[in-house]
DNA sequence: AAACAGCTGGAAAGCGCTTTCCGTAGTAGT
DNA sequence: ACTACTACGGAAAGCGCTTTCCAGCTGTTT
């Protein structure tokens, strides 16, 4: 009873305008507006539009009606604040004009779709610090998955301070899923099977007659560059093949770092007969450079590539490459970001790429 | 650190659990949390974090150190109620994996990052119905703006239950922005100059010397189809050329839209010397079209297209194109969207496009 | 020394909705 | 007709935070 009664309180307490009424004209249609306009209580109304729990035919109709009339749309943040709950899901990608990203994106928004579920994204523009201010921003969000795309990096302090952020969000109920391997992060994950694709189109470019080869990286960092490069090197020891570290370039992971790494090969020493970009991207800038310095793909050299981006076979001459389901892949980490957590243990699937032989890989020349 | 055993609990309403613990394992913490721990009141702890006034260094202090220590993330849903403001922007493509889309969602995603907004981001998949849909879940998200990205419609039943969305939703302060023209919509626009770019490249086409086009088209319903395909023509009428209408033909809005719409061309009468396709996706297509029906470009056929997507200047032959500045259009959307509504009037902003010949265009073959 | 700003920090009133807890009515059972 | 249920509908308690409104201090001012 130790209540002091506050004399001057604000909106008045006598009587409770109707209609609620901010300046700037701002005047959001509430649910108690709704429910006012049909006559019956808050919580009727919002048991009639959510469907909750059985109603009257006639009341049920006045609300929708009420609702129509009014052009009423729920608060989604007093939604998910009130029910603690929420239906959008944030996804991190390094670049959204990826074709490789875009792909995948695509199988993420229609799962998404299916499941009435919205989705946030964020592109860090390959800025890992980036990344983790992400993820705590959709934690803020109370995002009801995080559903972290591309490559990750080998680095302590990225592991870390990603953990940081990712382990209260699962403990609180949060969902992750990853695609591509991500060191010390116990989550769910898409797994591409990028040694075994790279060993594959090692040995499918040594039965072309190849034994010359050179290999343009991105950022060692990465595991999905490790994965590629370690299972490419190591088929091609098996068949005694080694490649020499001169003819392993490194640069950024886009098409135009494949077309420095590309213009960068062709000026060191004995040139390869085929080369091996970890990315199709990388594969489409080479190709450029190739074309800009004038030799030709594939009678001079040989040229493939890792993901089978769409645009890659309306190329010419058009891409060999590890063909990944792309689509599938972002379908199957939107599933597993929305499936029930059925386990403890971080769920994992392999995706198997397929080699496509295309034009720009044919035998070396004599 | 000598803190009362109980702060006073307001209202003295029995007891107050110190903790809060719901089932399921979930326990956000909360700023009341924080504010326990560092033994300040709630008030207090939400000046430090937001940095509202001015709190004593020490105190400032403990609560930052409460935060960290807590892990704490502020509840975005209760922010967003309490001050009802947002941090997130809402934009609706017709599809993430089209490669014009990904080039203008980069600028948006840029510009976002630098203001630190949040963007949900919807995919419609050409699916009108399913794009009114999503503004509705933005507009119950709050969103702070809604970007329309990607061609509207003429039809009259979408301009009016967009309206009906998008007329409440501006009521209320929310900022909409859209990219190409929208008929019917009041709203602030960035608008590529479609007419001209397409008529500048008719000029351009009969300049080098051709008089017999073959257009591929989207559906017409599209702003943008109208406007380019509209703009071509007339500028070739000018020059006093026609196009038969046998030689227009319309399909989807896509790389196989083009190659169905390329390959029927082919089939009808008396082939043209010349092939404008609306979108750059679509030119793709026919490419490919034109590749497996062995009609060599620019030999045989030249073809041209509309946007310079990344990727066309990557293309054997490389694809003449009227170049938009993608990238930077998506930037002065979202600037549109975040900048203050100086006036009731709509803005407009009008982005040229530059005619770029490249390799797919020659002189027509005597 | 009295009086007055100027700062700080706490209490509490919402923001708009969900959901539990009850009371009331309607229906059925005997 | 009377009790025992069941189905509905309303009141109200939060959800976690922001933001007034005040009270308590300290440092000035005259």
């Amino acid at each position: 009873m130790a209540e002091p009664a506050h004399p001057a309180v604000p909106g008045g307490v006598g009587g409770r305008p109707p209609t609620r009424n901010r300046s700037g004209g701002r005047a959001y249609v509430t649910l108690q507006d709704v429910a006012r306009e049909a006559g019956v209580s808050l919580a009727t109304a919002s048991r009639v539009l959510n469907g909750t729990s059985q109603v009257r035919a006639d009341l049920r109709e006045r609300v929708h009606a009420a609702a129509a009339h009014l052009s009423y749309t729920p608060n989604a943040h007093a939604q998910a604040l009130a029910s603690s709950s929420s239906t959008s899901v944030g996804v991190v990608c390094h670049d959204v004009s990826d074709p490789y990203f875009a792909a995948i994106a695509r199988g993420v928004m229609r799962t998404a779709a299916e499941h009435g579920v919205l989705v946030m994204l964020a592109s860090t523009f390959h800025d890992p610090s980036r990344e983790v201010e992400y993820v705590a921003m959709l934690r803020a969000q109370r995002a009801r998955a995080i559903l972290l795309i591309g490559s990750g990096f080998e680095d302590r302090g990225w592991e870390r301070s990603m953990s940081a952020e990712l382990d209260p969000y699962q403990r609180t109920g949060g969902r992750v899923a990853v695609l591509s391997r991500h060191r010390g992060l116990r989550v769910d994950a898409v797994l591409p099977r990028n040694r075994e694709g790279a060993a594959a189109l090692a040995r499918a470019l040594v039965d072309l007659g190849h034994r010359d080869f050179g290999v343009l990286v991105g950022p060692r960092a990465l595991t999905t560059v490790s994965d590629r490069l370690g299972g490419f090197t190591e088929a091609l020891a098996e068949t005694g093949v080694r490649i020499p570290p001169r003819h392993i370039v490194e640069a950024p992971f886009t098409r135009d770092g494949g077309y420095a790494a590309a213009t960068e090969l062709l000026r060191r020493d004995r040139r390869p007969t085929c080369v091996f970009a970890v990315t199709d991207m990388m594969a489409i800038g080479a190709l450029a450079a190739f074309r800009d310095h004038a030799v030709s793909v594939p009678g001079d050299i040989s040229i493939a590539g890792f993901d089978d981006v769409p645009v890659v076979r309306d190329l010419t001459p058009s891409l060999t490459t590890v063909a990944l389901p792309l689509d599938a892949m972002g379908e199957r980490l939107m599933g597993l970001a929305l499936r029930e957590p059925s386990t403890r243990r971080s769920r994992v699937e392999r995706i198997s790429g397929e080699v496509v032989m295309r034009a720009s890989t044919a035998p070396p020349s004599a």
